[in-house]
DNA sequence: ACATTATGCAATATATATATTACAATAATT
DNA sequence: AATTATTGTAATATATATATTGCATAATGT
C-alpha cells in the first residue's frame, strides 16, 4: 500500500494580480496577514476552507477556478 | 465597521449517503479518522482546502457542489 | 541616486484542525 | 430482544494554520 502525497495548486496569485491588488490589499480584504497570502500564493500552506471561500468572493472566483489537485500521472 | 462571521456551508452527509458510504469508510478514502468527517458534517470544523479536494474526489463531486458561503441577508 | 512600495523569508507565539481513546446512543440485522 | 453496526460526543494530545515582529531584497516612482 503506497500513499501518494497529493499536491495542491492554486492560482491565487495570478488571480490576486488580474485584479490589481497588493498581497496586503487581498490579506485586508479576507482578514488574514500578508504573510498569509505570501505563504499560500508559494503553495506552502494548506489554507482552511472559510479562508478559500472568502478569496474567491474577494477575487470574484468559484472554489474551482481558483483551487485544484494535480493528477498523479 | 461590524465583522460579519461567514457562515461556511456544506454537503458531505447528503453526498456520502448517495454513495453509500458510512463516515468511517469516507474517513480512511480521504485519510482522516471517522470523528473528524462526523465533525466536518455538523458543521463543527473548517476543514484544510487538501481535505476538502480529497473529499470532493472520493464523493465524485466538485468543490462547489459541496462547500459554499451562506450568505448574510 | 534616493525614497517608497511590494514581496520574500525567518523565528517565535498562538489558535485551531486533527488524532486518539473512550463511552453513550441510535439504527439496523438476525 | 439481543447483537452488531453506525453515529454523536467529550477529554486530552499533537500537528499545523495563522499571527507577530523584524529584516532583507526587489520593484517602482521621483
Amino acid at each position: 500500500m503506497v500513499f501518494i502525497e497529493p499536491v495542491i495548486k492554486n492560482k491565487i496569485k495570478l488571480a490576486r494580480v488580474e485584479k490589481g491588488l497588493t498581497q496586503e490589499e487581498l490579506a485586508e480584504l479576507v482578514g488574514v496577514t500578508r504573510q498569509t497570502i505570501g505563504l499560500i500564493e508559494a503553495g506552502k500552506y494548506n489554507p482552511t476552507v472559510k479562508l478559500c471561500l472568502l478569496l474567491g468572493k474577494s477575487l470574484s472566483k468559484s472554489l474551482d477556478d481558483i483551487f485544484w489537485l494535480e493528477e498523479e500521472n
